[in-house]
DNA sequence: GGCGGATGTGGTAGCGCTCTCACGGCGTGA
DNA sequence: TCACGCCGTGAGAGCGCTACCACATCCGCC
């Protein structure tokens, strides 16, 4: 026990104004003290200590939240299905980042995570009704309403992705999927290669087409028409890069360079080539895209690209903050987008 | 948009009496509507409901927290470096679980991270201080002030484990540690291995130490006297069950068996045995325990025990629920030990 | 026809806190 | 000596909501 409990059998939580009886002052000055403004004596701020601590007193957030209308914590969205993000490093990351952030501040952090649609009304609910002062939005689903519910209710909003359509005015930090795209591609170029494919994610991700994007303006930088034939598409996993490598090379028996749009993809793509006796990179060269750590330990190791997401957490939590600190002049227009690098290894 | 703002310029959040006064009907009779009492006239209803709609209103949580005394969330806390909570499987699985069991009922779940001293007084605040009905406590550090903290304050709580020494009256969820532990040594006796060794987890953690002692139970039970030299403590990663099964074969070449407290562990000792030129199981037999997913794809795949980490998570769920829904009854002392299963494959 | 009970409704106190305002006491400068 | 400002303090009005109580109806029953 750490609190000395009042005698009464049942058990009674002090409240403010009690305290200030028993340390004789006004409530006024208790909530001076416990909210440490400097306008109290010594003596008065030492009396009312003592009674905090005989009492076991705590404050009531719910009390101080009515008045106050803020909360002090922040919410991080988790739209995803568990296992992806417990799994994916993307996720682990940015969590990670944000959450670094944010541990000095006043905030408390909370993770919500949303995995069917009564759980997704659930955090609706949550979000919007005073639970938390803001909130990040991580990897939204098409047709999402939260992106508008929080505008509408004006809670400090900052997503991960560029949104799409609708979604009109939020904040959000991204990786430059298109430049990604197109430095892998150009490095493929720089080497030699000439027929290159690509395995892209899924195409109704605006990361994914971003990246396919960028694969056309490097292919097209060098005078080459992106073909239709040269393109499959995956879904961010292993097994569907090893499926759509597989079908790559049957239908292009030639191709000599190839840029897979994420890491765990560019592994099952590997494992195609490897089955389908190629060498990488001698026969075809690879380019992944995000540098997880197991990119570094593939065989042979992966060239990739690599998104600063250690950067582009620290940009939401700023940008969250940004906004929760000057909400009055705050447009809700920026973004920020990082910009991606190549991971020279052993692959391309 | 979703709502229709009013006119004003600034935005005005709605009251329950102002959806009152605009539906023509008395406060009281918005709260019961929003509150889904069935003593409203169908007419009133749809007055008030219209109300609703047209002005955008949404409930205030603080102030009905504030008369109700409940917040309808409750929390998980995870207390742990977050790369293990990503990494780890036993995080991934007692998260999923827990929040699959409160899914379909009326509490929102919200995770919360502790990595820093800092962080713990954040959360510690943050429990405390009314933001939740009830709290899972995963993984508790030594000294960990929260179960006392959640006591005094007389919150619902249950804990992952048993807990240690002074955490006195709370209520847990632990495997059967021990009695893993010696279905482990059993089974390596029942194969005709007599000069069986164990890599521990550390010993300042409660299962690492109940899995010990289950290991020395099984060797009791054969007449065998567990000595010293047959004993090496790793802390539950890869790396330290590779040093730890090093430093046993060099001590004990002879040794037939070994039982390693964690998969990662045994994971890291099969490379060990490897490289030491042992043939697993012919020349040792290896049980690991946990069964993660990786445990089937090892070589040899992993004999091993497993926990039913989704029973345990819906227990602690369950038990919280308990304590949530009777609480003027409830005496806290509840916990429920889940029994382990031997995995039987190739390593023994 | 009158009475008891169910039913729908409104009035309103108060949950625990913050914050504005007012006030008395003190130090300073003229 | 008096006017002025600053400082520490207390009184009290709400923040938005729920829950209790009181009150009108209306029904069915003896």
């Amino acid at each position: 026990m750490t609190a000395l409990t009042p005698g009464t059998g049942s058990h009674h939580r002090p409240t403010l104004s009690e305290v200030a009886r028993s340390a004789g002052v006004s409530a006024a000055t208790v909530s001076r003290v416990v909210n440490g403004s400097p306008r109290v004596s010594p003596a008065a701020r030492e009396a009312v200590e003592a009674a905090i601590a005989a009492m076991g007193y705590v404050p009531n957030r719910a009390a101080r939240s009515l008045v106050t209308r803020q909360t002090d914590t922040i919410a991080v969205v988790l739209s995803e299905p568990e296992e992806r993000i417990f799994s994916d490093p993307f996720f682990a990351a940015m969590v990670r980042g944000i959450s670094s952030a944010v541990a000095e501040t006043e905030w408390q952090l909370v993770l919500l995570m949303i995995q069917s649609p009564l759980e997704r009304l659930k955090v609706e609910r949550y979000v919007t009704q005073g639970h938390v002062d803001g909130v990040v939005l991580m990897s939204l689903h098409s047709g999402d309403r939260l992106p508008d519910l929080l505008a509408d209710a004006r809670i400090p909003t900052v997503m991960s992705g560029r949104p799409t359509g609708t979604a009109g005015f939020v904040s959000y930090v991204d990786a430059d999927n298109r430049g990604g795209g197109r430095i892998a591609t150009d490095h493929l170029l720089s080497i030699g290669r000439t027929r290159i494919a690509t395995v892209t994610g899924p195409m109704d991700m605006v990361a994914a087409v971003d990246r396919f994007d960028g694969y056309c303006d490097g292919l097209r930088g060098a005078g080459i028409r992106p073909t239709k034939t040269m393109v499959e598409a995956g879904d961010f996993t292993d097994h569907s890069g090893e499926q759509a490598m597989t079908a790559l090379l049957r239908r292009n028996p030639d191709l000599d360079g190839v840029f897979v749009a994420s890491d765990p993809m560019a592994m099952g793509a590997l494992r195609a080539l490897d089955k389908a006796g190629r060498r990488v990179p001698d026969d075809v060269a690879l380019v992944g895209f995000d540098d997880i750590a197991m990119a570094a330990y593939a065989h042979p190791p992966l060239t990739t690209v690599r998104q600063p997401l250690d950067q582009m957490a620290a940009s939401m939590a700023e940008l969250l903050m940004a906004q929760l600190s000057d909400e009055s002049t705050y447009d809700g227009l920026d973004h920020i987008i990082c910009s991606t690098e190549l991971v020279r290894r052993v692959s391309a």
